[in-house]
DNA sequence: CAGCATCCCAGAAGATACTG
DNA sequence: CAGTATCTTCTGGGATGCTG
């Protein structure tokens, strides 16, 4: 699979505003839950993401991975030694989102339904 | 189909968070346009939201503005007369989103790609 | 005008097995 | 450990036609 920028298709699209810009880049299901990780966390093991975010597998989880990081939102280190490592940061470009994901989460908890 | 509500997975789900009730509201893909368009034109009609939203079919909007009635982001307003007319516009908790609707859309202006 | 019903399809995600 | 490959499933959306 070739590295695919997750807002090309927005590239090609007709409407360029920043609204559907930021909407291209965060549609797969789980990629706000990897800055919002990120976030948390700092910089997390392949592993580390995986046992944080459930519900996700590994297919999923490698497919967000690298359109985040082809669109320049996290980036990627791997460090050389027997046993694999890698992690994953969030980029400065991917630091500038935490604001508005925190408002996200804070509307949330603010408008949740108390008890069920 | 009855109404549901979208965040009824989430009510079911595991992780009670504020981010993901946020993320189960609006994950369909013309929510967020929807209440962006009601913020920025206020109450408008069906016909008039399907005309800003180019892309969306009936079919899309519809099943949308359903969810994001019953979960209590916008008010549907019906007028009987011979033709018949009805008018969307945000709640309260609606209105309350904005800020994070903004800040979402200006981070894309921000860091959306320059020239293409 | 503001929908609903039906059929179809694509893309994303789940499950599982394998590898440098 | 950090993936890749393959197959299947399923949700959401597109297209079209009908209706109170």
């Amino acid at each position: 699979m070739d590295l695919k920028l997750a807002h090309e298709e927005f590239e090609r699209g007709i409407t360029h505003t920043g609204f559907h810009y930021t909407m291209s880049l965060i549609k797969r299901k789980y990629k706000l839950g990897i800055i919002y990780c990120l976030m948390m966390n700092g910089p997390t093991r392949y592993n580390e993401l995986k046992r944080r975010l459930e519900a996700a597998t590994f297919r999923s989880l490698t497919n967000s991975l690298k359109e985040l990081e082809a669109d320049g939102l996290i980036s990627r280190k791997e460090y050389s030694q027997i046993s694999p490592k890698v992690e994953y940061d969030l980029t400065e470009k991917g630091k500038s989102m935490t604001p508005f994901l925190e408002l996200l989460c804070d509307w949330g908890c603010e408008h949740m339904p108390k008890e069920k």
